[in-house]
DNA sequence: CGAATATATGTCACATTTGACATATCGTCA
DNA sequence: TGACGATATGTCAAATGTGACATATATTCG
């Protein structure tokens, strides 16, 4: 089973419990991708907060729509660093961005 | 004043409050650069505390000591994808990571 | 002091991530 | 139904990140 797939699997909404086992994830691994998830989906509920399309917030962010659609799909190609540039630049605050981590 | 020679001038100790206006920072880059030290000095502080070398760590990281002195440093050239692998490989939780953003 | 061990810094080939583009699919409204 | 705006998916060249290596600098201890 390819890191892809699994990802694809989780972003489709199996819960990182019931799967892990199944999947034979490590702790680090499952950690990780429920950490990007998180993140990632906290930066559609701003976008549609605001109001704005995935082109719109390309814009804000000197990027393109197919990557904001990528960023909120917490797609394998991108990283945490990008989604968390995002976030700061949506205005989220670090403190935001723990508690998001938390949620 | 290049991004280099800030994230440099930060990890020697400045504070980003102190100096963001000399140095012309936006909120957003002074929140990535204050994100990332934090989380990358932790990584040194559970090293430490586990009485590993740079070396042994890089090892469990499969990664090299040079690396992970990077890692510590909070260098430019190093991701917070992957400072963060790298806490969870040393079995830090999601939560402990909230924790550390919050700090 | 000098040897040994640990950490820092510079460089580079290779790997991964990125914005951009094309195109497909979805949702809604007339 | 079909047309339109929004979102998703696939691809790729360019940009950025990575491990590895060499080597410089610290730190510890006799």
């Amino acid at each position: 089973m390819s890191k892809q797939k699994l990802e694809y699997l989780e972003k489709k909404g199996w819960k990182v419990g019931s799967t892990q086992e199944f999947l034979g994830l490590s702790e680090e691994e499952s950690s990780y991708i429920e950490l990007k998830l998180k993140l990632s989906s906290n930066i559609r509920q701003l976008r549609t907060q605001k109001n704005l399309t995935q082109e719109q917030l390309a814009k804000l962010l000197k990027s393109s729509q197919s990557r904001v659609a990528k960023l909120e799909a917490g797609d394998p190609s991108v990283s945490i660093d990008l989604i968390i540039r995002s976030l700061l630049a949506m205005g989220t605050s670090n403190q935001d961005i723990a508690r998001t981590i938390l949620s």
